[in-house]
DNA sequence: GATAAAGGATACCACAATAGTATCATTTAT
DNA sequence: ATAAATGATACTATTGTGGTATCCTTTATC
């Protein structure tokens, strides 16, 4: 089990390296070199940061991209959001009801516990965070 | 992403059911009527669970299952721990070692931090406490 | 002792999610 | 005009989860 899929590992690891550039607009090729990523699959991961508004991008030559918002306001729970979408713990036991209702509903309160506080702490991790 | 999979799931569930048996031997046709879990595959998870000591085997004729041990000595814990191996929830960022140091381990801190919550709050949950 | 009803062991298959690739189109600095 | 960048999108590969199938061993009961 992986609460943190490779898509948002990458993100993580390229926006924690554009955030140390400040503001500076970076490109594909200096984040492949320096990252390890595959390049078509960081591309992809960029694209999908910017389309969700954690990057702003520049075409053309002398293009890349750079952060849409300060590193302070990028949390580790937004990157979940977009590449884990709309996850949560207690996925099989809500949707198919095969289980008698005492057990359920004891486990969804214990089980829904478990999740608020691990949406919390997620919440309170920032790209700044990790640089600082 | 799924906290409990679905081994995980079913085996909770026939652990509930045999729980209230009260050490009655319980044999695969009823948990299958009782639970509407596919037969082979409920065998397979049954079977594993005989392994690990959580449940006692009579084979033969009459034969079945019943627990091997009191009902609220039987946590979430141990079921995550024979379905989803050793799971950790940081994972991807322990392995391979891409990532600069200072962000590995500020991000290796607070990911630590909530495995060990999720980890103490699946430990409390016993099946005696999903009977109730 | 034969038989049928149980579990033991193990190898196999199907599907979905994750991880990664490939290609062509569009934009823009020079 | 050209080359260097991103945008869009379709495709492929690998792996983990969920599930089957088959044959073997044990044991109560007649």
């Amino acid at each position: 089990m992986k609460l943190i899929t490779r898509d948002t590992d990458y993100a993580l690891r390229a926006l924690c390296f554009i955030a140390k550039k400040n503001g500076k607009i970076v490109a594909v090729p200096e984040l492949v070199r320096e990252l390890k990523i595959p390049r078509p699959f960081l591309r992809k991961i960029l694209q999908s940061l910017h389309k969700h508004g954690v990057l702003s991008a520049y075409k053309g030559a002398g293009g890349g991209f750079k952060l849409a918002k300060p590193a302070k306001r990028i949390f580790l729970f937004d990157l979940l959001a977009i590449y884990q979408q709309d996850w949560h713990l207690n996925e099989c036991l809500f949707k198919k009801m095969l289980c008698p209702n005492v057990r359920k509903c004891a486990l969804k309160k214990k089980i829904d516990k478990i999740e608020r506080f691990v949406k919390k702490e997620l919440s309170l991790i920032s790209i700044a965070s990790l640089i600082g």
